[in-house]
DNA sequence: ATATTCTTGACATAACTGATCAGCTTTACC
DNA sequence: GGTAAAGCTGATCAGTTATGTCAAGAATAT
């Protein structure tokens, strides 16, 4: 029972956004840099976030990420949800994943389905997960940060004009 | 992030055996066919349970296994603790995991230690999940597995008699 | 004795994870 | 309008984990 990285770094990155959000597009490359995460890696991470409308692209020079919401509107629920795909601790709720071949959607779960106490609890554990992480939003955290005294890094795109 | 196929079917099986408790020790094969788990998969993640403390068992014939401690001192956090190894959701919390030549612990975890706020969402995460696993005892799944009206099965190691 | 049942450990396969790479498109700016 | 700086897309790949199977052994009730 893990969470995938993806679902790690996505939190991570969007949180480094949030955190060290100027008035330009956040960049790929800073924010693999400060928080150790590939880049190439990131790359994808951020398009499943962007399908997930919680950022926004600029292409070309001086382009880069920016979050499509305001920090108190993104939650650590959302950034997950569209890292893992889903919430569910277990696939024995709604269905079985569809065969390379058929194409089929193999509808009826397990044939336990609707006649097995452990499907209950699975489903429960996943909604107090999900209501846990919906708590917590990019502004949430970001005060935290700055309590625990993290810095942030100043915008090298700005020392020019110092 | 899954619940691994080890911690369902080891909670789906320790609740049949509560269920469906009798005088004599209760066998994989039953189990197995009831619940719809590979025998010899069964036979490891028992291995697992006896390895934690939770389940006795006795060879021969009319052997089995039995619960090592009555229904409602069996939580389902037990089971997947047992099943999982451990509960985090994450392991940037404690340490990685051993390499394979070295055999060293590897400390110091990630180089974020205790200077990011993600690693607390995770740790809560893990516990808030674990208080809910351990208030649901076997005793508990019977008792609402009765009120679905789930009929239990006769022990045909009794049916001579009657 | 013998059949039954658990015990142990090796082995196999498929899927997933985490990551890398190459080549493309869009866009700001001179 | 050319060019460099970004993001976009899809292929690929190695390692790990999940999910089992198999074979041989040890204990025990009868």
């Amino acid at each position: 029972m893990k969470l995938s990285t993806k679902s790690r770094y996505g939190v991570r990155a969007m949180f480094d956004m949030a955190y060290h959000a100027g008035t330009l597009p956040a960049q790929i490359k800073d924010i693999s840099r400060r928080q150790q995460i590939s880049p190439r890696y990131l790359e994808q991470i951020f398009q499943d976030l962007k399908k997930a409308g919680l950022l926004n692209s600029r292409r070309g020079p001086q382009g880069g990420y920016s979050l499509a919401r305001p920090a108190d509107e993104i939650t650590v629920k959302d950034i997950v949800l569209a890292a893992e795909g889903e919430l569910e601790l277990v696939n024995c709720v709604k269905g079985l994943r569809k065969t390379k071949d058929t194409d089929e959607e193999a509808g009826a779960a397990c044939q336990f389905d609707n006649r097995c106490v452990t499907q209950h609890i699975w489903r429960d554990a996943s909604r107090i997960l999900g209501d846990y992480f919906s708590t917590l939003s990019l502004k949430t955290l970001c005060e935290q940060a700055k309590e625990m005294g993290l810095e942030k890094e100043l915008d090298h795109r700005f020392m020019y004009f110092i």
